[in-house]
DNA sequence: CAAAAACGTTATCTTTTGTTAACGTTCTGT
DNA sequence: ACAGAACGTTAACAAAAGATAACGTTTTTG
């Protein structure tokens, strides 16, 4: 995919959250970096401080960190979103997880050098401090959805949920991996699913 | 409590997030609003659009919805903590749950109506826009924790580290919420307890 | 293409949790 | 102060989840 498609495809995404004039815009986009990543490969690994957020163009990222030697899948990011270790983005700590890309994937990166750098640029300061902002508070927004999940719903509950809202993207993820974000495990799962199908028919 | 009393308790919880001059806090402290909670009365109401955030001078509150008629705890704010239906607040629709008063809560409000006026205000709008920011960010952080504890760790491992984090405000709220907010049941976390004190002895 | 690794399902057994009910204690409101 | 409600604990049973291992199948990868 060309850049320039790319560019366009960033900025209507970010429309959700804030519109740039093409001046704006214009500036903004000369502080972006391109990457692209192969299946596995990391967008960060544990330990590492996460020095940018990135917008997935095409691809899909996965969250996880180990637990006594073992892989839990805390989350997934897909095209049209965005992307960051965001706590160690936000705070300047080691990241606590890994972000891997479960396919090939292209992102669109904001550095911190370049974000500082457009925050003190009089053009755009202004915005960039309401686009954190909203980014923020829309994050927010899913989170509190997720916490709750976990609170009132039961495990089954939550998978019938994830079905119903990313069932297609849920095709494109390995099994256990989902089982891991619904906080059971794969075996646990795969239990759940018969349950679910025996009752259907 | 004395009035200017909150209000330096407030200025300098907000502190952690930006820090206002003299100039700026006059105007920003004209925009708030005081109000008090006797125990067991609500700071929103599942259905109302929640036009507030309020920081919790003194008191407590516990947050919880509706399941099945029964109430389910997802959260406390106590003393210093901010406190809002988040989500309502930001996207103006109705409130999924209750926000309700633990015990006399005494508050400091912002109306979406004075955020608005300060967002429009030149002194103040780039401030109000950073704040929003930075407690918006703040908020990430922490359900970032939260969720990786549900995705990570077992119920007993939950209770473990609140014990650890907030034992002494544990100590404040009936069991039972603290059950909800583990994701289990309160007869679930009786057990729990006693699993521990026989392996401590 | 072939060997090896990874995956999802299933079975078995153990552990934990949910559910309901009972009981004594504590808290609450009148 | 007293009656009623609410609370935490415990018990008994059912349901669900965790752990481990075995199995065929699919996917990777050299």
């Amino acid at each position: 995919m060309e850049q320039s498609i790319k560019l366009i495809k960033f900025r209507k995404a970010l429309e959700q959250f804030i519109e740039f004039d093409d001046v704006e815009w214009e500036i903004f986009q000369n502080h972006l970096a391109f990457k692209s990543l192969n299946k596995k490969e990391y967008f960060i690994k544990e330990g590492e401080i996460c020095n940018c957020w990135g917008f997935i163009v095409e691809g899909a990222l996965r969250y996880y960190h180990l637990k006594d030697g073992v892989e839990i899948t805390n989350y997934f990011s897909f095209e049209n979103e965005l992307a960051s270790a965001y706590k160690s983005f936000l705070t300047k700590t080691p990241a606590q997880g890994y972000i891997q890309a479960l396919e090939k994937t292209d992102l669109i990166l904001i550095l911190s050098e370049n974000l500082q750098k457009m925050a003190e640029n009089p053009v755009l300061s202004f915005k960039m401090e309401r686009l954190g902002r909203k980014i923020a508070e829309f994050y927010i927004c899913c989170y509190e959805d997720r916490v709750s999940s976990f609170v009132t719903k039961t495990p089954q509950e939550r998978y019938l949920d994830v079905e119903k809202t990313a069932g297609k993207v849920l095709q494109r993820i390995p099994q256990r991996y989902v089982a891991n974000f619904l906080g059971i495990t794969p075996v646990s799962l795969s239990r759940i699913r018969k349950r679910i199908l025996t009752v259907k028919s």
